[in-house]
DNA sequence: ATAAATGTATACCGATTTGTCTACATCAAG
DNA sequence: CTTGATGTAGACAAATCGGTATACATTTAT
């Protein structure tokens, strides 16, 4: 019924799938079956649907990212469960999200690799978002706040890295090896 | 003088700083100054030319760390310098590779993503050899075999998420964190 | 010197790109 | 009932896509 709302599904199934650039236009529109009128009255253009696609995709995927964490208790449970669902998205068990194509964030900034470019900043923003989402968990620890902040950052070094294996390498382990290392990691800088 | 060459070298800017799918055999022919008859002399498609691209990008790279890597003592000093080398690719202070863009082979598989294509597949192959020089440092380390697999692999996820997040987040610190979490990780598993 | 290989420039091809435009249909609210 | 919003189909535009064809120049090896 929502045909703006359509056009940026079906237009997020494409580009995750092949790619932004390698999506048309018209693709969109003879996938969705909504006329190409309709789209230009929603989107100014092709950039502009492009945004909300990030934005459908952030919203979607922080949410269920932030409720599956949620579940849990903060601290060392909220981690763990951070890294099972990474393991739950890698392995396809997470319908919500679609088959995983690796992170559509960091595909998108290798298309768009100017660090000034808004759609690259719109991804960089996601990733604050979910970072903060980690930090939480890592003060529910009971961390002092720069240290907090060098674990986040080592927590998500690490997820970047398991997506990125995942991806490339077809590695369907990789968010449980990320995960073991974090423990490791954890332990280390308590000590 | 080797137009061949040429061509694929004015490609591969193109196409590292751009995206394949974003640049046209035009603009690499104007970028270049050379005919459009020439380029189709040497690759039958635009598909050969980004085939003889990664080949060329894998040779570059793979011999530039295999250098920096065995110009010390294999093992602990090895992999210090695997992570030196990466910490010096992302602060731009290697001419060979160019200026930073991320990794051009996780790029390359965010633009194909089909692992079944034979464009990701050189990618995974690429990875695969880049996994290999880092096994045999672990191996120098006296390790057995089987948990010098799980090293290697832990080592290559720091590196892949180093690579990620200096990329998108522009974190020019990145391989210095996972430099650390290597040494802790590698700490750990020797324990 | 001559012949083959390799280069040049440029016109052209059909398909596709993003985006505009016309003309008409549906539907809900005042 | 009418008006305005939203939808439809599809022609059209100008540019660009990957790729081919034609005609000529330069280089290289025998």
């Amino acid at each position: 019924m929502d045909k703006r709302q359509q056009l940026i599904h079906t237009a997020f199934e494409l580009f995750y799938r092949n790619g932004i650039h390698a999506v048309g236009i018209n693709q969109i529109l003879q996938t969705s079956g909504i006329a190409k009128r309709t789209l230009y009255n929603h989107f100014a253009s092709k950039d502009e649907l492009i945004e909300a696609v990030l934005d459908y995709r952030d919203e979607n995927f922080y949410k269920w990212l932030a409720s599956r964490v949620n579940t849990v208790k903060p601290g060392y449970d909220g981690l763990n469960e951070l890294f099972d669902a990474l393991d739950d998205w890698i392995n396809n068990r997470v319908e919500l999200l679609t088959d995983f194509h690796g992170c559509f964030f960091i595909n998108t900034c290798a298309e768009f690799n100017d660090p000034q470019h808004p759609l690259h900043q719109k991804c960089q923003q996601h990733k604050q978002r979910i970072n903060d989402l980690i930090e939480k968990q890592v003060i529910a620890l009971g961390i002092n706040h720069p240290t907090a902040h060098t674990i986040t950052e080592s927590i998500s070094l690490l997820k970047e890295g398991a997506i990125t294996v995942a991806q490339v390498q077809g590695d369907l382990s990789a968010a449980q090896k990320a995960k073991d290392m974090a423990w490791i990691v954890l332990a280390a800088y308590l000590s």
